[in-house]
DNA sequence: ATGGTTGATCCTCAA
């Protein structure tokens, strides 16, 4: 079972790429995140036609998120936003395949540490830790997948002193990255060894991606059942080198069965 | 040098 996610940064802009990508790599489960796009404008017979089911909880302009699976999804299981936690903006959507509870999550950008929407970042993430600890205590198996804007090491980032206390590599971020880890999750990617300066975003400015200077902030985290079963984990820098790429690049999680 | 690009919307905001 393969499960993977990517910031596609508008699905309409995206959906080629996210087509072309399954093609290749028919991975069983698919998080998708800012898809931009209004609720009922989802391409799902597009998707459908690539063989493939989807729950999506879609915005106009802003946010989004989407599971794609090959597999059908399991009774009402689905989750939309956060259970208890009012928000306006739509970030994330759960559900069941093949009896791994998935959580599709993009989190806040945060703007800059001390800004209003870092304050938000920040309350944000404390809910979602609430909320997987709540889905922990019922599901064994689970991954969460998505956008963390977080890079949670100094490896994680081309220039460790450029992005000092900076938004996405903050102590505090980093601090409640660690309090995800400590519910009993492990940093897929971090399980197995890996080369060195592998990051999954780079900024569309100053040919970012051409000099490789980038951040690794999309993360899958497991629970001990997972992490027993997991066979690889590699982020797949191809689609950020097609035309008019999505800024983000997938990761990609491998499980044995 | 506080720069640069992309997407959605309506020109500025968010990333």
């Amino acid at each position: 079972m393969k499960l993977a996610t990517w910031n596609v940064n508008s699905l309409k802009v995206r959906l080629p790429h996210v087509l072309a990508w399954l093609a290749e790599n028919p991975v069983d489960v698919l998080c998708l995140q800012e898809l931009k796009m209004d609720h009922p404008v989802f391409p799902l017979a597009e998707i459908e036609a690539a063989g493939y089911r989807a729950v999506w909880y879609g915005q106009k302009t802003y946010n989004g998120v989407a599971i794609l699976t090959r597999a059908p999804l399991e009774g009402e299981a689905v989750v939309t936003g956060i259970p208890g936690f009012e928000d306006e903006q739509r970030r994330v959507i759960a559900a069941t395949v093949n009896g791994v509870r998935v959580i599709c999550a993009y989190v806040v950008n945060g703007e800059a540490v001390g800004s209003a929407k870092f304050e938000y970042k920040m309350a944000w993430l404390a809910a979602l830790e609430r909320y997987v600890a709540e889905e922990l205590a019922r599901h064994p198996a689970l991954a969460l997948l998505g956008d963390y804007n977080i890079a949670p090491e100094d490896r994680d980032v081309y220039d460790p002193e450029a992005w000092h206390e900076k938004v996405l590599c903050s102590t505090p971020e980093r601090a409640a990255f660690q309090r995800l880890c400590a519910l009993g999750l492990s940093d897929a990617f971090r399980l197995f060894n890996q080369e060195d300066k592998q990051y999954s975003w780079w900024d569309y400015r100053a040919m970012m991606f051409r000099r490789n200077l980038g951040l690794r902030i999309d993360h899958i985290l497991i629970t001990e059942a997972l992490k027993a079963r997991a066979a690889g984990c590699e982020i797949d820098r191809t689609p950020r080198k097609w035309e008019r790429p999505s800024d983000h690049t997938p990761v990609v999680l491998t499980l044995s069965q």
